[in-house]
DNA sequence: TCAGCTATTTTGTTAAGCAAGATAGCTGGG
DNA sequence: CCCAGCTATCTTGCTTAACAAAATAGCTGA
C-alpha cells in the first residue's frame, strides 16, 4: 500500500462528503472528481465501499436515476447528519494538521546530503 | 475507533521520525512528547509497535541505556534511510494537505442550523 | 451480435491504531 | 525485608480502512 493511501485514511470520508455537499454526484463521477482535485489513485474499489458505509451511517442518501447514455446512476445527497458530520471532520482535520505542520516545520530537506 | 485515530494513520510514522530527528528519545518519553505537541491519546500500545516497525525497516536504530531512576531505556536514533524517508513523508504530506484544504475551504460551518 | 464503454457491487488482502494486559526493574515506606 | 507504586517495554487481539481484482450488467455503435 502506498504512502499516499495511508495518508488518505480517515480523511477520505470527509473529502467525499465535501464533494457531495457542493452538488450530488454518482460514484463513478466522484472518483474522477477526486482525482482532479489531486487525490490520485482513488478508484472504484475505494469509492463504493465508502459510499455504502456513509449511507449505512445515514450521512448520505442514494437515489437511482436513469442515464441518458449508459447504465443507471446512483446519485448521492448529503443528509443533515452528513452536514454535521462534515463540520466535525473539518474541525478535527484542522486540529490535526496544525501540530503535524509544526512538527514538520523548519526542517532542512537536504540535511542528509549536505556533506557529500 | 475515533476520527482522530483514523487521521493519525499514515502520518504517525512521520511524526515519530520528526521528533527523533530533533533528539534521540525513548518510547515512553516519545508518547509524552507527541501528546504535548497536540497529538493526544498516543499511548504506549500505539508507540511501541511503530518504533519496532520503523527499526525493522531500518529507519531508526535502538540502543539500550541505563536509567538513573528506573528500568533501562531504549533510545532511538534516525538512520540515513530514516532521514530520507522523513523527507519523502513530509513532501507527500504537503501534496496531500493542499487538495484537502482546498476541498474544505469556504464552507459555512453553520449551514445546517441557519434556518431553525 | 458483440465489442467496448459506463457504472455498481462484492470479496479478500493488508495494514494501522489502540485498549488491555503481561513482564520487569527501580524506589521508598512500613 | 517486602510490597506498593512508578517507570518502561513489549505483546495480543480487535476493529476499521484502502484497494486490487473480479463479477455483474446496461447501453451504444459497428
Amino acid at each position: 500500500m502506498s504512502l499516499r493511501s495511508q495518508l488518505l485514511k480517515g480523511i477520505l470520508d470527509g473529502c467525499v462528503l465535501a464533494v457531495i455537499e457542493k452538488e450530488p454526484v454518482y460514484g463513478y463521477e466522484l472518483s474522477k472528481k477526486l482525482q482532479e482535485f489531486g487525490l490520485s489513485d482513488v478508484s472504484e474499489g475505494t469509492i463504493y465501499p465508502v459510499l455504502l458505509r456513509l449511507q449505512k451511517n445515514g450521512l448520505i442518501m442514494g437515489e437511482m436515476r436513469p442515464s441518458e447514455s449508459g447504465p443507471n446512476r446512483k446519485y448521492y445527497f448529503l443528509t443533515k447528519e452528513g452536514k454535521e458530520s462534515l463540520n466535525m471532520i473539518v474541525s478535527e482535520w484542522k486540529q490535526m494538521v496544525e501540530p503535524v505542520n509544526s512538527l514538520f516545520k523548519g526542517r532542512d530537506e537536504n540535511e542528509g546530503e549536505t556533506f557529500n
